[in-house]
DNA sequence: AAACAGGTGCTAA
DNA sequence: TTAGCACCTGTT
């Protein structure tokens, strides 16, 4: 049974920077037959909040989101519109209600985020970022799975973005629940647990199965609690989730701002180490740590949001 | 064909 | 405390 769910977000969406940016790895373009109006759509599956209808998928659903306003939102000069929307399409499943859906989309696009006031924040900060915003103002932070997203970060270390998408597929496709649409939810750690490494080996894991394995246990276990990390400090958060192997303190921020919503960490890959040493250091090379410093230093509590701009403009090349 | 990719863990100074 | 290196696997 399909249906149709809209949500109103505070300030833009730019859908595609937003999910093609890296933060997740499993959304899809998709081709919208019945709605030629909705520019861009994209297939993928988020989780639904807590509390409410649990369904076959553990969870989750899949859905196929679109926005309407993109082209409105391009062609404007400083025109700058309040409210903007994204439609879903589900296909409701057991006593998944269109409302289920509706909450678990807002929270996942972080409908309440002001982004209209934080990019124009950001912007004044810095002559790089205002650049960088002004080509992909509506480039949010998601609310993702903490387990999901910590799974995936693990498989990013030294491997390509095709790659991780190809792996959290499989791992979808072989462990995972339907969700719809002819996808499978991110197969929950007991369910990994009790795979040794050889399995996610030849997955295409490489190196990265025993971390895997090692996440799997300890998050399945409660040794590291996803639960308990949204009410601890930054800090410590960032402490718990290092107990576990494969994840530093790349891997650790990552999960930090892309699934418990941490808008003050400043996750440094070879890319933004990149930036901040052209940008910041007059191209003397700077090391991870001081690169991070640098990032939370300058931009403080909307630091996560500066280093998705920063990323997203030198990876595109401008 | 050799090099390298969205890090991390281990070892040697 | 830190620099240097190995690690799967797919692509260029």
């Amino acid at each position: 049974m399909a249906s149709a769910v809209e949500i109103e977000l505070r300030g833009p969406v730019n859908l595609e920077a937003t999910l093609e940016c890296g933060q997740a790895f499993r959304w899809r373009r998709a081709t919208f037959a019945g709605r030629p109006d909705l520019s861009v759509s994209y297939l993928g599956v988020i989780p639904l909040c807590p509390g409410g209808a649990r369904t076959a998928a553990q969870g989750k659903t899949a859905c196929r989101a679109a926005q309407s306003q993109f082209a409105a939102l391009v062609g404007q000069s400083e025109k700058v519109t309040d409210r903007f929307t994204v439609a879903f399409d589900v296909t409701l499943r057991g006593c998944l209600s269109p409302e289920d859906v509706r909450r678990a989309a807002l929270r996942y696009f972080s409908s309440e985020d002001d982004l209209p006031a934080w990019e124009r924040e950001l912007s004044n900060m810095d002559p790089v970022l205002a650049a960088a915003i002004a080509g992909v103002s509506g480039l949010r932070v998601l609310q993702q799975d903490p387990w999901e997203c910590l799974a995936s970060f693990i498989l990013s270390a030294r491997n390509r973005v095709p790659n991780i998408a190809a792996v959290v597929d499989r791992l979808a496709e072989r462990l995972g629940h339907p969700a719809g649409f002819d996808l499978c939810g991110f197969p929950p750690p007991e369910v990994l647990a009790r795979r040794g490494a050889a399995f996610f080996r030849g997955l295409g894991c490489g190196f990265r199965d025993r971390y895997l394995r090692d996440a799997a246990e300890k998050v399945a276990s409660r040794e590291v609690d996803l639960d308990l990390l949204r009410g601890m400090l930054t800090g410590e958060a960032r402490e718990a989730l290092q107990k576990i192997a494969g994840v530093g303190p790349k891997v650790a921020d990552c999960v930090l701002l892309f699934a418990y919503h941490r808008l003050d960490v400043f996750p440094v890959d070879v890319w933004i180490a990149r930036a901040v040493s052209t940008f910041y250091f007059g191209g003397r090379s700077v090391t991870t740590a001081a690169a991070r410093e640098e990032g939370l230093s300058r931009f403080g509590s909307l630091a996560g949001y500066a280093q998705e701009h920063l990323f997203h403009h030198v990876r595109r090349g401008n």
